[in-house]
DNA sequence: ATGAAAGCGCTAACAG
DNA sequence: CTGTTAGCGCTTTCAT
């Protein structure tokens, strides 16, 4: 900047002025100006600026489990999207679902100086945090609620969205119904599992812990289990299914086997219109998800001192047929 | 940090050596100051840091066109991988296609002074950014090359793909082969159109441009463009598409026709296996490919001053049948 | 409307 | 092994 102001015949600080469209600099000066910073390929350091002025970084961190994932890549896309029209760029750091990651990447986020923080919890326990928010950082959780800290929380229905599935197996005269779920250390399979018990409390069926499978991470696990299930004296006659992921392999083994147990999955698919099985899902807007906590996120950042809020946000069920029993 | 000397009563310079973990200092001081920067809350400066030691930053930007885009996300996901090894953050900014906005965020992300640049080109001039080049800021281009700088490059080989598919339904009786694609503006395109009249030039069959659509942005569109194909006097009796999107509505519009038609399509599909129709495709690894380009540019951050080099990642026929004419 | 001086929070270079 | 001093590149404050 020095050189520029040399080079112009001015001083630093009228460089200043021009490099951020100050008004009041005369246009001649201007001109002079932009022609120096055109000669020498100024670039402003963005660093030393938001070092001295303090207040903003026109950066946001996005804390994910693994960008490659199509969910969390569509709250990403969400996310950059609300950002950029706030003009602030995207940090996007993966947890890969390690509780140690996830509050190094946010140590670093902060050390950063971002102006607030989109988390997608791994971890149960965020208390790490509680200085950097008393500190003024603001920052939204998705997805799933912190633990430890209060902050803002934007949350599915998961509860009601499985409860509406089953509900609908139940509907279809369904009782002997296998539920196949993740880990269930994660918040949103605890709160489906409430839901879809929700739905078969009424029915007064006995409650069969052997149809509850828990631990399927991937579509070939999810297909040995059903595989397992239908094998057994008295097999399920409708599945639901927890994610995505597991919804694959049961329909992988399904067909396989001609079978005609109805199935509802909690997680919609690009594709299932050209899957070969009604496929009836829970589906919600993820990129509604993102786009309410970007936004919390910047009103917060733009002044809103209000109380800490949780939004939860509806789940559809998307009906494309459920076989009765 | 000078809160948090005062209070340790040391001197700054041994409260950064201490935050800095540099060896040789007393055990007894560092545990003072450990306990200083516990109580204060104290967190290191990330910025003012790197603005005086000048050197880096532990960020790189990654410009893709979208990040929701499973391509992009597979990308995004494989430079998080090579970043977080080498303890780097990752700036993911989306061009949208729009070659002024690409041009923005670059600059952008050089005003950050980010320690490289990862780039799947939106535009086809990148000339503004020799300045930044010359000035040692490394950077990468990936899937398509830039325009007007000269700098490490890694494709796919988009032409030999295209060759093998076509070649495949040549080889399988085809002649009258229809060629689906997307904006011919887009290198990738050019290349494979280039690679599919490679694998048609040797048949003979005369070269007819009514087979070859362009400007398909959809599976809808490509719905629509395969009926009016197949509702011609003369009617295709094999289908080339050139992207997956393509590819899908391809695949429906057979379906619903019950055509005996057959399709090779570039990209491959999760659900490949699992759709009404032999999918063949011509598949890649879109995380090798920026797997590569991340480690190309580390080793450019880390010093490396070698020639510009560009490297062609190979594709693969993925054979899972082809109706015969 | 323009400029001079101070300083953001940290590290480099050099002393002691 | 520890401290002092200067200064990264910019913006703020206050003068002119």
């Amino acid at each position: 900047m020095v050189d520029v102001a040399t080079l112009a015949g001015v001083s630093l600080k009228t460089v200043s002025r021009v490099v951020n469209n100050t008004p009041n600099v005369q246009p001649e000066l201007v001109e002079r100006v932009l022609a120096a910073v055109a000669e020498l390929g100024f670039r402003r350091n963005h660093l030393a600026s938001s070092l001295r002025s303090g207040q903003t970084t026109a950066t946001i961190g996005l804390l994910i489990e693994e960008i490659a994932n199509p969910f969390y890549a569509a709250i990403a896309g969400a996310a950059a999207e609300v950002a950029r029209r706030h003009d602030t760029m995207l940090i996007i750091a993966s947890s890969e679902e390690d509780p140690a990651r996830e509050q190094q990447l946010l140590r670093d986020m902060c050390a950063r100086r971002v102006d607030g923080l989109l988390v997608v919890p791994a971890g149960h326990d965020h208390s790490f945090l509680r200085a950097e928010v008393e500190l003024g950082t603001p920052m939204v959780f998705l997805d799933r609620p912190p633990g430890g800290v209060l902050a803002d929380t934007v949350l599915l229905d998961n509860r009601g969205g499985a409860r509406a599935g089953v509900g609908r197996l139940v509907e279809a005269g369904h009782r002997r119904i296998a539920i196949l779920l993740d880990s269930i250390g994660v918040y949103t399979m605890r709160e489906r599992l409430d839901g879809a018990q929700d739905a078969l409390a009424p029915t007064g069926a006995p409650y069969d812990t052997r149809l509850v499978r828990e631990g399927i991470r991937d579509p070939a696990a999810a297909s040995r289990v059903v595989a397992e299930l239908l094998d057994q004296p008295d097999p399920p006659t409708a599945f639901f299914s927890m994610n995505n992921r597991i919804t694959l392999g049961v329909v992988e083994e399904l067909c396989r086997r001609g079978s005609d147990a109805a199935l509802v999955g909690f997680d919609d698919f690009d594709l299932a219109r050209l899957m070969p099985y009604p496929l009836t899902v829970i589906a919600y807007d993820t990129r509604e998800l993102a786009r309410t906590a970007a936004e919390l996120l910047f009103r917060r950042i733009e002044g809103d001192r209000s109380w800490p809020r949780t939004v939860v946000l509806p789940t559809e069920l998307v009906e494309r047929g459920v076989p009765p029993r």
